[in-house]
DNA sequence: TTATCTAATGACACCGGTTACCATATAAGA
DNA sequence: TCTTATATGGTAACCGGTGTCATTAGATAA
């Protein structure tokens, strides 16, 4: 039975008489005269309010085990009414880091990055954490410095990287050594990296390619072309990975394949080499929806009908897939929910070193995949 | 002639013979020392070196004029040479300011997200500042306190609002309450509006619009539609604006108008409902890409070839309006270059409250527009 | 009953910078 | 040469929290 953390004006043993005079107390309340000087509250404040000491107010704060129940209580109570909220900057100098999660990428897929940024919100919300945007340009002369000068002057709480920065070793051991919290978004389960010291958000891009290379197959489709993705990008080898698999559950391998690089004038160039040929293909699948668009394209081209004359299938569920004509048939992944995952376990203490967090994605069935032509 | 800022150790009244020993001395430069021990420098670290107190070393660092020219470089040479960079939260603390610049939106177009946030950053690059992301739900419940908790709890810098959260009368208030400097982007010059405080960027939709306009009927269309934008966005109405003076140029208006929100699909209805007509347009003007790429639906639905049998333009020049069948013909805003000027005029302290940074949009033509058909 | 231990709390220095104010040195004016 | 103005640097307190360690009170053991 815990006693109600009545307003006991601390030193206030409680006399009867008092509630009968309840209007002339509040107006006597030193918590609602400091409410009236309306300025922003802070630790002392709280403590002077409360009878207590800064350091039991900061106790309370950062759920210290050991403070009396009944302290606590009367110490939140006063933080609620004064609406304190501890200032991020002096709490940060205090601990030595900021409260800031880091979010570091190349890409330049801005629905991508939206998303994921949004995700990462999404995760953070109540924390107390900010997340700062960290575009960066992997491949120039001194990424890693200026990587490192970011988190050591931030101080960052967290990093979260997307790929393909995420594939970086050199970064994720600059992270590790750099003793920052960090967990990397990828579609590579690491059996083959060595292991990291950060946490992994990992897609399952094959599951779903998988499912789309069944489907096609189903569709009765024999020349099947593919437009490869960026060969630097794990992404790539696992949808290919996925789309062959689904092919060779029944027996199929790809007609043929040309290289891309995840771009829709990549995708256009590869479409139009495949539909030249003497065997051109009944289906292409692009390694992701901006190059499916560019096989639209060569295939609009060509006066070739979708899905009548050609099947085309995609990734990513990007916006263009549902904007072009037909719809692109695509392959999704739960970007939003990986980047809150992400975020959710960087804050969490509780999350152990090494863990991976895994989600698959789902084949999207729209308009640009039909039967196989006669 | 400087003089190299020899380590004249403070109170060295240059002694000659000092020179002979060059190589001992460096051996035992304090700074040298200092460095084998590969821990951050703070300001006391540089104040001790110099020989000087931390209360100079932080006037060199803050520009204070009142610094010998001797003091400061000496300092200046120590602060580079042991890589010293103040902590931005300690600084932070002290002036009362975090150095967080926050981006504030609601907004779905992902590419305009993007351009914007990588404009803000390459404003701010350099200047210590970080950019926190800051998406909301402006016609949420809570928005406006939720903003104030924001900015008041990080003590933000500054503040960018894009559109169309810009034109919360009631935030750009709050923000003048809450002393923070701030800046908006806008389509509309506020000869309307009442004076604000914050800075502004405008883009000059118009601009753009009214070429497009003469455009179009310059390749002869005469029935020209219009699918409008979300009325509740400034931009709706000055591109509309542009658009109807291209035309009136040449004494013509539209013939029909049908009401859209950007959205892809209000473009795609607004485009059916225009080709149904009796009097079919030659030409659509979506009021931005998106609307015009559901305009291509419509019309490949109903068998018409783009540009042969109609003209589109839209407006943004976004990522799709070049991955669609033919290419878009459109107007395009420098929305990275708007963003950066943005973000390097709220962190310049010379700039006067209540100016205004004005940016042309422009034509792009391409393959969606051509002459119009007998 | 007294000694010992544990839980709860407070005092004080500190995180890494800043401002306010004072002290000193140098230059200018009488 | 002596006083007054000006430029510069030093000291202490502060920004708003946290860590460390000491202290107090209550509980248990001897």
């Amino acid at each position: 039975m815990t006693r109600p953390s009545q307003p006991r004006t601390p030193l206030s043993s409680g006399q009867d008489p008092g509630d009968l005079m309840t209007d002339d107390r509040i107006s006597a309340d030193p918590v609602e005269d400091f409410l009236k000087r309306r300025k922003k509250a802070t630790i002392n404040d709280v403590a002077s309010l409360a009878q207590v000491s800064k350091k039991t107010v900061s106790r309370v704060i950062n759920k210290s085990p050991s403070v009396r129940g009944e302290t606590r209580d009367l110490v939140n109570d006063i933080i609620a009414r004064v609406g304190f909220r501890p200032d991020p900057q002096a709490r940060g100098l205090a601990f030595r880091r900021s409260f800031l999660i880091g979010l570091i990428y190349d890409n330049p897929n801005a629905q991508y990055i939206v998303n994921m940024q949004m995700g990462a919100l999404d995760g953070l919300r109540g924390s107390g954490n900010e997340l700062v945007v960290h575009p960066c340009d992997w491949k120039a002369e001194g990424f890693l410095d200026e990587i490192r000068d970011f988190v050591e002057l931030q101080r960052l709480s967290g990093v979260i990287i997307l790929p393909p920065v995420a594939e970086d070793q050199g970064l994720l051991d600059l992270l590790d050594e750099l003793d920052v919290p960090f967990i990397r978004v990828t579609a590579r389960n690491n059996d083959v990296q060595p292991p990291i010291a950060g946490l992994q958000v990992v897609s399952r891009d094959r599951v779903g390619c998988e499912q789309a290379g069944e489907h096609i197959v189903g569709l009765g489709h024999r020349r099947i072309g593919f437009i490869a993705g960026n060969d630097l990008y794990p992404s790539a080898h696992e949808r290919r990975a996925g789309f062959e698999k689904g092919l060779a559950n029944h027996g199929l391998t790809f007609s043929t394949v040309e290289p891309g690089n995840y771009s829709f004038d990549s995708g256009y160039e590869a479409a139009q080499k495949m539909l030249n040929r003497p065997d051109r293909p009944t289906a292409i699948i692009g390694c992701n929806d901006d190059m499916a668009a560019g096989a639209y394209k060569a295939a609009y081209e060509l006066g070739l009908r979708i899905p009548d004359d050609l099947t085309i299938l995609g990734f990513d569920d990007a916006p263009i897939a549902t904007r072009i004509n037909p719809t692109l048939t695509t392959v999704r992944l739960p970007t939003r929910d990986m980047a809150k995952m992400a975020s959710e376990k960087l804050t969490s203490a509780d999350t152990r070193p090494g863990a991976s967090f895994v989600f698959d994605s789902a084949l999207i069935i729209r308009g640009s995949s039909g039967p196989a032509p006669k």
